[in-house]
DNA sequence: TATTTTTGTTCTCGGTGAGAACATAACATG
DNA sequence: CATGTTATGTTCTCACCGAGAACAAAAATA
């Protein structure tokens, strides 16, 4: 009773109503574990087969869905399944890490295919690269462009990107004008999303994502949404001080926790100076020395749970999330540590709480997180009644 | 491009679109700053006069809103201004203290008027006076009852109110059965909702709200709701460790924000025992000692005021504001040391969000936004396509 | 071969809001 | 005081939608 947030009420007139339907039809395809059929689709949609038959014929007509026969299920009239059209619209989904890209293509469904990868010098003329990559294998159908950035996206087109120097990068100067539709976003927030709409927090209400690599970022999800905020820039969890460090963060602020969670913190563990690159390979190292039983790498690794755990609690007492999930670092620590982090984070948790923890969970979707969350965004941008409407 | 929550597109028929404009006229009546007619109505809802026309009919005749002539406004035939019917819902909302209630009616608009006030003794039992409060009020135009709590409820009804030494006290056994409708929710969390709908955060797309007494406590808004969490016990911000406190918090928690900000952070510091009912005076006279020059009261007040920054910026980290409410003794910090606030709030900044600071404004509700709060959950029940089903 | 099950197709019905045209009632101007 | 202007209200027609029922079709089962 009384819902978190206020119903988006638009102005809606018949026509109107068949475009929400179409819309309806569209995401319910795109996001349905198995393919639908007319009368699936009509059950889960709660519509007449009458009406769903003409949404679809509509759709088809239009180029967006395709009816191919579907085997046999058993008794009753043969069916079709409900597929992407081979004229339909194609996200283009870019990663864009510290040293290297990938572009993929996704079509309605959620089906993808890496189209292209490369490595780049770490300078806005890595944008260049991706331009003429997607010009390269753009069609037609290209239809919206997602793309992933290591950083945050102030007001979704300001970079600022630290570890790689970039300050008030624009991305639109960069990417210039002619490329199709374009969302960036923050590749933690993209791997949240993508574990939202399809790994381990499908279905959760109130989830929080963390990835952690060097430091830890994450994202607050909200029916299926990933929290902006203002600005585009929220979910720099990382840069709150939960853990008590008295160090300057390299973000300008003093005591995050991102300097006691993942690979930097291993490393200044063992004296080492936080940086990039090689780092990955040192974590790799520690992991491997901690599980043979080397006593000062355990250390580190018991370290780095514990303060994932008692930031985890912070959170928990202040977002209230139903599950937390990991990826990165993050699944590492939890397969080699999961009692020390959950016993970490009950601590942090008000005592009310702890009879019913959030439940911490390994991400399914993987490396390929921050990807598959920049297909997500981009197909938001395209099953929309507004891209509709000017396509039929 | 790309929002953050995936819209909800129920299934609608011709019916179905009717209640739903209906549901959206009696919204906009409800939230307007000033009366509306009926042709402001239809400009504001991009609707059609005759719709307009056909929507107020209905509705009147339902008996939830009316017309009474509007005073007249330059050329132009007269018109009427829409009003709450004489015969349409009220909402009570109640505010429960930690010694004293208060019961108030709200009708549709926002129209509030006080109904019945007293005392209790910090028991459940406080629950019983409320119910026959209500009852002795209720009128056959009660539709639903907003309960502001002095402390976390979870999944809606199970309340741990730490202070008054409830734990695992069940709401909807205290209320009985025979109640209208009732949502319950944090006082803290209900003062925000107020400030996001009727007050100094309206029309802010992403909001937090501060309450401080004795320690503090909020609430991250969104689009006009409050974020709730999986269990409605979100908000605990107070109950994370931002400002690296040493000290075991009465949560069961270690370093919590809420020792270092609010009464009982005032209390100890001068050496006296955190604790309820008269600390409140106490905190007046360190403010007045404060504004009279006492170097120790204004010592324990800076502080204060530098952990509340403290935290501010994590927490815009972490969220992204556009805009920080306060009320309670946040409006006597802010008011005394703005720049101390701000300045430590920066501080706390990640150096890329300083240009642009979230603003920290006081609120403007007051001591009555728990209640208006309440009210406003209530009429969130109301303003349903379901209630008006039923209603029709 | 007949029956059952599931899905597809057709038809009619009643709902909606839009837009245009006209009507009404005020105020401003000459 | 008459006329024109402005803003709103009312009426009418139109074209859109989805629902529900009935019937048709194509499979599997008995």
């Amino acid at each position: 009773m009384g819902s978190a947030i206020l119903p988006h009420m638009p102005t809606m007139t018949s026509a109107d109503l068949r475009i929400h339907n179409q819309v309806r039809l569209l995401r319910a395809v795109h996001d349905a574990p198995e393919p639908l059929t007319r009368a699936s689709a009509a059950r889960r949609m709660a519509i007449g087969r009458n009406t769903a038959a003409a949404l679809v014929g509509e759709l088809e007509e239009a180029g967006l869905l395709h009816e191919v026969p579907a085997e046999s299920g058993g008794r009753g009239r043969p069916t079709t399944r409900l597929v992407p059209h081979p004229a339909g619209p194609i996200a283009f989904a870019a990663d864009v890490r510290e040293d290297s890209w990938t572009l993929a293509a996704i079509e309605l469904g959620g089906a993808m295919r890496v189209l292209d990868t490369g490595e780049h010098d770490r300078t806005p003329g890595v944008f260049a690269e991706i331009r003429e990559a997607v010009r390269r294998h753009a069609t037609g159908r290209l239809a919206a462009l997602g793309i992933a950035m290591a950083g945050p996206i102030r007001d979704g087109r300001r970079l600022h990107i630290s570890h790689l120097g970039w300050d008030e990068v624009d991305l639109d100067e960069q990417l210039g004008a002619d490329l199709p539709p374009t969302a960036a976003d923050n590749d933690a927030r993209l791997a949240g999303l993508a574990e939202a709409r399809r790994g381990a927090l499908r279905g959760v209400g109130t989830g929080l994502h963390f990835h952690i690599d060097f430091d830890i970022g994450g994202t607050l999800l909200l029916g299926g949404g990933a929290q902006r905020g203002a600005h585009n820039i929220a979910g720099e969890f990382g840069h709150m001080p939960l853990t008590g460090s008295p160090l300057r963060c390299m973000c300008g602020v003093q005591g995050c926790w991102s300097l006691d969670v993942g690979t930097n913190a291993l490393m200044r563990h063992f004296g080492e100076e936080p940086g990039y690159g090689a780092g990955r390979g040192f974590a790799r190292r520690v992991l491997e020395r901690a599980d043979d039983g080397d006593p000062e790498a355990a250390r580190a690794v018991d370290r780095n749970a514990a303060a994932l755990g008692r930031g985890l609690g912070a959170l928990a007492n202040a977002l209230d999330p139903e599950a937390i999930s990991l990826s990165g670092l993050g699944v590492d620590l939890l397969r080699r540590r999961r009692e020390r982090v959950e016993e970490a984070c009950r601590a942090g948790l008000m005592e009310f709480r702890r009879a019913e923890p959030p439940r911490i969970v390994e991400g399914t979707v993987g490396e390929i997180g921050p990807l598959r969350g920049a297909a997500e965004v981009a197909f938001d941008a395209i099953l929309t009644p507004e891209w509709l409407r000017r396509r039929l």
